[in-house]
DNA sequence: TTGTACGCGTTATCAT
DNA sequence: ATGATAACGCGTACAA
């Protein structure tokens, strides 16, 4: 391995100067800057980044926290790579790598094991849910002043860093599309509340609803758990009331594909004897037949914003006061939504 | 920080003897190791791990490298928890950690800059393509000593490290099945031959064709870029040698689900009117209408044999003659082939 | 069975 | 503008 020392021997200038050419610290002669430069391209020299880790008692190493549902498939391909990508873009801009942490529930009710071998500086969660045993671990972190924001969600009364998508607003969007294609009676069918979005949604469903003089009555409110065999399940019992529901806003696209095939059984099509919305605008809604109308959120900007907020935390001012960001969501109109009796 | 130092001091034992203990090395008395468990625990002590890279001289990294192209979405979400989950499993029970490195297809020509920094002792390639550039950039590697294992690709005339699955008896099943549920004119769509799956596929087809006896006239080879939209295009051209074709079989899910839908247009459905399989068994699969049979492939499995390989190259013997693992795939059969003319 | 002492390749501080 | 040098926390060879 080629260290500084060579470096420094061949360009005939001390290992202090090698450094500061490296990490454009302070003035120097740009005779030998590019001395010291030349060296090193000879001699393909490289700086070792665990070295510096150890000297900066920095790792270096943004974590990221995925949740792990053997055989269980929480997030769609658009989810995955669209965060992933959103945070690495940030964290290559800022010289940081991704260290990649898939926790089981009961792993990550410990978080803080994640920083206690100094392997991170910072991370970014995904996918934390809102149980009594995870907002106390969060809050513990918060306590110790490790740095971490929290994507897409986020927990009544606490205060963490944070990047979220306006979920009310575009559920309530979602709705009013729906009133404005002529449907009223329009059911909404949720995920577990241990997601901070089901809530959301909910809210947004709930105030459209009212808003628009409509009554929301117990047959219009179905629960599932964000899979798709929910949905399809949830078809059932919406046939049983279908004289009293046209159009359904499901709180992801999985559920709403599950119910489609079910009532599609059922001789019901989407777009022609009913109406539905999903969200996420994941891969599935385009791929599904009819073409599922659905909110899109912005997974690379959020990703990317988390990483910002975890960096900037890190590497700059601490500042004391959690930064809570929220961007928008954007309806997708297709074909399962279709202007009632078309 | 608790360091070493601390614990050696309120043990009462040396530096040296902390790290024994931690590192469970050498015969020591029973009473001392205690000791020792006993004041870390006080203290809360726990070894950090730059500082163990650093005098290891090994990051306890492995480096995972992922393709990506903004707005392309590349993979399922199958795909990605699956393969990263398995070498999850993997690192985690050889005390490993993954880096995540997303390379643009120009990044990817020097993947020697991973091993620079030393951030990595090792690699896992994922989604790596047959060009002469690529071909190079790993062969370099390779003489450079560096550890890596590729995953669902193979290089014809190079040999490498890598886990694939065997997709030429994967694809025979697929074309198998269709013969047997009574299709003859089966067409095949195939993607880029720059992923080794691509010809591996067209081998498996060529040969099912031609143990049946059909002939493979030149309609029957559909070429697209393994993209919704290339089988959707493709439908139409199909439409027009509609005599000649009563089933497919798709490279990917996402094609076939391309092709479902451009055919239902033109009002012909899967299952009924023609007969679809496609490959990975993605989400897409069971999601689409009708439901898509497709060709599992075990990527936890694959994952984790990949990181196995590259793990026991970096601690153990270096195998000088690189391991090829092939891992069997399973056809699973859902609506979209059923028996010709039900 | 345990202790001593050195080295790892940087960063950063203090001289010059 | 540059050089000398003390950390940094651990692994490990060698000594005892």
């Amino acid at each position: 391995m080629v260290t500084r020392k060579e470096v420094a021997e061949l360009a005939g200038v001390s290992e202090a100067t090698v450094s500061r050419v490296f990490n454009g610290l302070g003035p120097m002669k740009l005779a030998t800057k590019e001395r010291v430069l030349e060296a090193a391209k000879q001699l393909d020299y490289h700086p070792n980044a665990i070295a510096q880790s150890f000297a900066r008692r920095r790792s270096g190493n943004l974590g990221v926290v995925l949740p792990y549902m053997p055989k269980v498939h929480l997030f769609s391909a658009f989810y995955f790579s669209e965060i992933l990508s959103g945070i690495g873009e940030q964290v290559r801009e800022q010289g940081y790598d991704m260290l990649l942490s898939l926790l089981t529930p009961d792993e990550s009710l410990d978080y803080t094991r994640l920083y206690r071998s100094q392997k991170v500086d910072g991370c970014v969660i995904l996918g934390s849910r809102n149980t009594p045993q995870q907002r106390q671990s969060l809050e513990q972190l918060q306590q110790q002043g490790l740095p971490f924001c929290l994507v897409n969600q986020h927990f009544e009364g606490l205060s963490f860093h944070e990047v979220d998508a306006d979920h009310v607003e575009g559920s309530y969007q979602a709705v009013r599309h729906l009133q404005d294609e002529g449907y009223r009676k329009i059911a909404f069918m949720n995920g577990s509340t241990d997601y901070s979005n089901s809530s959301d949604r909910l809210r947004g469903y709930t105030q459209a609803m009212n808003d628009a003089g409509l009554v929301i009555s117990p047959e219009l409110l179905l629960q599932g758990n964000y899979s798709r065999k929910s949905g399809y399940e949830a078809a059932a019992k919406l046939w049983e009331y279908r004289d009293q529901v046209d159009a359904v806003f499901a709180a992801n696209d999985r559920m709403a594909i599950g119910l489609m095939q079910g009532l599609r059984e059922k001789g019901w099509i989407a777009g022609r004897d009913f109406a539905v919305v999903g969200c996420d605008d994941s891969d599935a809604a385009k791929l599904s037949d009819p073409p599922l109308s659905s909110i899109n959120v912005p997974f690379y900007e959020m990703g990317k914003e988390a990483a910002r907020s975890v960096l900037t935390g890190v590497l700059g001012a601490r500042s004391d006061n959690p930064k809570q960001i929220q961007l928008s969501t954007q309806l997708m109109v297709r074909q399962s939504s279709k202007r009632f009796s078309d």
